[in-house]
DNA sequence: ATCCAGGGCGGGT
DNA sequence: ACCCGCCCTGGA
C-alpha cells in the first residue's frame, strides 16, 4: 500500500545533488525532476516542492521513519556545510553548488557489489549492469502499473555462476562478485561483524579482504554504508580537482595518492569524506 | 578506429 | 613501497 511522507522547511536537501553526487546508482530522474528508485524492499519516488520534499510509495515499514534513517535526516548538514565553508573558498564555492548533498544510508551489501562492479567502469553501463542483476536475482515490487526489482540478497545472488555473471555484462568482475558472494555465504566474513567493527582501520583492512575490494571501493563502502564521514576516496575527478585546486602539477597523474590523503586529512580533517562530495560533484557537474 | 570510464590484481623492480 | 600492463564492455 502506497504512503507518504512530507518533509517541511528541509534546507539541505536537493534530490538532483543526492542522486548524482555518485554515491548511488539506482535512482532515476522522472519527466516532472523527481526522482524514483529502490533500496531494501522500498520503492520511492522523491520531489522537491518548494521547501519541501514528498516522499511516496511502497514501504517495508514507516516511510517516516524509513526515510530518516535512509537519507540521513538526523544529521545537521547546515552545521556540517558551514564548517567546511570556513576552510578555504574552493570549498566554498563547491558546497554553494551542490549544496543540497547529503550522504546517503545504504545497505551494506548493496554498496559492496555495486561499487566492486564500478571498478574501471563508467556510470551508465554500472547502473545498467546492476539494473540486470536486480531483475534477474531479486524481488519483484510493482508500484503505479510499473514493475521495480530490489537488490538480491546474498542468498539470492549465490544463485548466479560466474558465466551467468558475464552473460549480464560484467566482463572482468564477474569472478570478484561471484567470489565475494561466496565468502559471505560461507561466512568466511559476515555483514554483521562489518557493521559491528568500530575501528575504521581494521574495518577497512577486513574489506581490502574481499576478491574486488582495494583502497578506493573500500572507501566508497565506508563512507557510502558505514558512515565513516573521515575516509576520502580518490578516483579520477576527486585527483583532477584536488589537483588543480591546491598543487598545479601539470601531470595530474603523477600526484601520489598518499599525497592526496594526507592534504585531505589536514585540510578537512574528520569531514574528508563530505568534501570529497562536495568536490567531486562541483567538478563533474559544472 | 582507438581510447577511456569513479580500479584491482599480479608480477615485476 | 612503488610501478606497470592487463582486464570486459560499449559509447564517443
Amino acid at each position: 500500500m502506497e504512503q507518504q511522507y512530507i518533509l517541511k522547511k528541509c534546507k539541505s536537501f536537493e534530490p538532483q545533488h543526492i542522486f548524482e553526487c555518485g554515491q548511488c546508482f539506482r535512482w532515476n530522474k522522472e519527466k516532472d525532476g523527481s526522482y524514483t528508485g529502490v533500496f531494501g524492499n522500498n520503492v520511492l519516488n522523491v520531489k522537491k516542492s518548494g521547501d519541501d520534499i514528498i516522499f511516496k510509495g511502497i514501504c517495508d515499514g514507516d516511510i517516516k521513519e524509513i526515510c530518516q534513517d535512509y537519507f540521513d535526516l538526523n544529521t545537521n548538514y547546515e552545521k556540517i556545510k558551514t564548517k567546511l565553508a570556513n576552510i578555504d573558498e574552493h570549498l566554498a564555492n563547491s558546497i554553494n553548488y551542490g549544496n543540497g548533498i547529503r550522504i546517503l544510508n545504504q545497505d551494506l551489501w548493496e554498496t559492496i557489489i555495486s561499487f566492486e562492479i564500478s571498478a574501471n567502469n563508467n556510470i551508465p553501463r554500472i547502473k545498467g549492469i546492476i539494473e540486470r542483476i536486480c531483475k534477474k536475482y531479486g524481488n519483484e515490487i510493482k508500484w503505479d502499473n510499473q514493475t521495480y526489482y530490489t537488490f538480491p540478497s546474498v542468498q539470492e545472488l549465490s544463485k548466479a555462476s560466474i558465466s551467468d555473471l558475464r552473460t549480464l555484462g560484467l566482463g572482468f568482475r564477474d569472478k570478484r562478485i561471484y567470489e565475494t558472494t561466496q565468502m559471505f555465504l560461507t561466512k568466511q566474513i559476515t555483514l554483521e561483524e562489518l557493521i559491528d567493527e568500530k575501528d575504521t582501520e581494521k574495518l577497512r583492512e577486513k574489506l581490502l579482504m574481499l576478491p574486488g575490494v582495494g583502497p578506493k571501493v573500500a572507501d566508497c563502502i565506508l563512507l557510502f554504508s558505514l558512515k565513516r564521514y573521515e575516509v576520502f576516496p580518490i578516483d579520477v575527478w576527486v585527483r583532477r580537482v584536488m589537483n588543480e585546486l591546491y598543487i598545479h602539477e601539470e601531470d595530474e597523474q603523477k600526484v601520489s595518492k598518499k599525497e592526496l590523503q594526507k592534504l585531505a586529512k589536514e585540510k578537512y580533517e574528520g569531514l574528508a569524506g563530505l568534501a570529497q562530495q562536495y568536490l567531486f560533484y562541483w567538478k563533474r557537474e559544472a
